[in-house]
DNA sequence: CGCCAGTCTGGCAGTCACTGCCAACCTGTC
DNA sequence: GACAGGTTGGCAGTGACTGCCAGACTGGCG
């Protein structure tokens, strides 16, 4: 998965950990929109021009490293054998990306709440899961033996929307239950009820 | 519908009609980011801080009558017979308000393609709806025999976001046919996909 | 070791969305 | 004609974010 892995790499991989980690813990203290840049900056040691470099914006310092896990979804779901069912398919990308997290689990409760709370926040974070939707498109049309062309099949993306309205709606509810409910289980019968 | 209609609040009606109108044009000269809501103000002939005073903020410039439509809809919703399934409860809700609306179908593909094309207002549209699911979820509880809690139902709310996710699906397939599709066979073919 | 190019960083000033505050105004009422 | 309530406009401020420039740091090359 990686080559290089030069030391400034992973020194700036540091650096990238402990902003998030003074930014979260920022956030925790007074609330998401309560707290500016300028304090984030200032408490990890950083000026603010570098912090907007690292991260540009606000949104990022919590729901920045999904770049990489939209890649990966879609290279999980290419990778399942033909015979697996396309609800079976999506369903094994999103429990791969949910095991790949690098995150304590209190800490994925944390930064959930976080998203799921704050309009903004939530905003953004569904923006980049529509990224994920339609790079998924071209995998799950052929999946379902439709030929690709220039504007995705209603069909597909009709699937791919429904299972991350799905995920969605589980991932809201477990942050509502303050992270004791089971969110596969809650996944599992919000599909179950839509396609019952 | 309307009790009072003062001449004052229709004359204010009027000025927020007209204020939209500037915006979509300018909107359409330069794009949506690159016009300041200052240009708007001033093309309007009002003054910044009351613009902000009609719209509070940008987005609502576009978006900003959802309000209203989401009350319809769940009224709709809530004004099915018993006997009629919460699919097709579902989609009366939409087929109302989207007869309801006061726009020409030109005008109506403007929006959307707005909407579509700007990733703050897609996320502010979807915010909106985000709230429109939430107020369907006792109506939908209901319906499908199921007590309300303080936290919705998953299997209520898997439909809803799903229903939701189609309706979302067909609109964005619809703008990117560019308006020449049928949305509504859209809709059907994505949802028969997932119920399929 | 000194030099150089490429990169990183910090500061500074500017833009833009948005807000609070206050003075001026307008409208209807007594 | 005075008065109360709501409306408007300007003005100054905040906070996210950007472009620009100058200094520092790094890795090669002679």
């Amino acid at each position: 998965m990686e080559k290089p892995a030069t030391l400034w790499d992973r020194s700036r991989q540091a650096v990238v950990a402990e902003i998030v980690d003074t930014a979260l813990t920022l956030f925790a203290e007074q609330g998401y929109e309560a707290t500016t840049m300028a304090q984030v900056a200032t408490r990890a040691g950083v000026s603010q021009r570098s912090l907007f470099r690292y991260f540009g914006t606000k949104e990022d310092l919590v729901c920045g490293d999904q770049e990489a896990l939209g890649d990966l979804l879609v290279a999980t779901v290419e990778a399942q054998a033909p015979e697996v069912s396309t609800w079976d398919a999506l369903r094994a990308g999103f429990t791969t990306i949910l095991a790949a997290s690098n995150h304590t689990p209190q800490r994925v409760l944390e930064i959930s709440t976080l998203i799921f709370t704050n309009a903004p926040l939530r905003a953004r974070y569904f923006e980049k899961r529509l990224k994920w939707q339609h790079s998924l498109a071209p995998v799950i049309e052929k999946r379902m033996g439709i030929d690709s062309g220039e504007i995705p099949d209603a069909r597909a993306m009709g699937v791919i929307a429904t299972v991350f309205a799905c995920v969605d709606t589980a991932s809201e509810l477990w942050v509502r239950h303050g992270g004791k409910a089971d969110a596969f289980e809650l996944y599992e019968q919000a599909l179950a009820a839509v396609r019952g």
